[in-house]
DNA sequence: TACAATGTTTTAAG
DNA sequence: CCTTAAAACATTGT
């Protein structure tokens, strides 16, 4: 029997992922999956015949990927994409507009919710985890996400702004744009600066900031949905009129590496 | 109305 | 073959 090793990863992924725990060691009685965009790609006579009456067995998550393992070897990806949610609803709750994914059991139902649909369900019957699990790269809070090896990827995509770079799950599985956002911040480096361009100073700045703001991140809003700590540009960033929490200048705004990035003109320097 | 939104994939270009 | 930038995807809220 493979057992997911829990290797939480992004905050609000791994908070949701445990909300399907309570459906643990319970049998699925109905699947809801009608086609739709979450679900392309995947065999649905397949996926509707074995979720039923299979028992969910186990959960994990890397970075922005959730995997659920279920009794007959059936594997579960979600990922949330932008607006996706996972929730519990009592079992004989209507589905609801935007419901990707239903599983009922006796109880609850297990709930995949996700408006824009930006978000991905892949399913695979198998002995072993499905392949595109077991390649992901190593998570931030493993031995294996190194100095060198953040620098070596920084390196690689040296002509990118670091912003851009650290949105890259490949080198940074689990960070999206608020974190990018609130690592540089904290370590003080403008969003702009190309990525080859940081000193070495930085790089440990930037290696030690995305370890702790990980740890933090998965102890507040990854366990129970509150809040980091005060003093995070997380609070001001999408406000109108933020202030930088260190030294109190008007925060700026711009698109980088195509997405809305919040950053002190003042303690990030380029 | 028009645009932006906590993300990824595809396409095109360098 | 690799990296980078921009558009596309679908829906809602401001």
């Amino acid at each position: 029997m493979v057992t997911l090793k829990p290797m939480p990863e992004l905050a609000e992924v791994e908070y949701f992922r445990k909300q399907w725990n309570v459906g643990l060691a319970r049998k699925i009685s109905t699947v809801d999956a009608p086609a739709n965009r979450v679900l392309r790609g995947v065999d649905l006579p397949l996926l509707r015949r074995t979720l039923t009456r299979a028992t969910l067995l186990d959960s994990a998550a890397h970075g922005k990927q959730m995997l659920f393992r279920f009794s007959k070897n059936a594997w579960l990806g979600v990922h949330l994409g932008m607006t996706g949610k996972l929730h519990i609803t009592k079992n004989d709750a209507p589905t609801a507009k935007h419901d990707r994914l239903v599983l009922r059991q006796k109880e609850h139902s297990l709930v995949f919710t996700d408006p824009r649909q930006f978000g991905r369900i892949l399913f695979d019957v198998n002995r072993e985890a499905p392949a595109w699990w077991r390649r992901l790269p190593p998570q931030i809070l493993s031995p294996q996400f190194t100095l060198e090896r953040m620098g070596a990827f920084l390196k690689r995509h040296g002509r990118a702004p670091i912003k851009a770079v650290l949105l890259l799950q490949a080198g940074f599985p689990g960070v999206g744009n608020w974190m990018a956002d609130e690592i540089l911040w904290q370590a003080r480096v403008h969003p702009r600066k190309s990525a080859g361009a940081v000193t070495q100073a930085d790089v440990r700045k930037l290696y030690s900031r995305t370890r702790s703001m990980t740890r933090v991140a998965l102890r507040t809003i990854g366990n129970d949905w509150t809040d980091p700590p005060k003093n995070w540009l997380f609070h001001r960033r999408w406000r109108r009129g933020g202030i930088c929490p260190r030294d109190k200048s008007p925060l700026r705004h711009a698109t980088i590496g195509g997405r809305t990035t919040c950053w002190c003109p003042t303690c990030q320097k380029k």
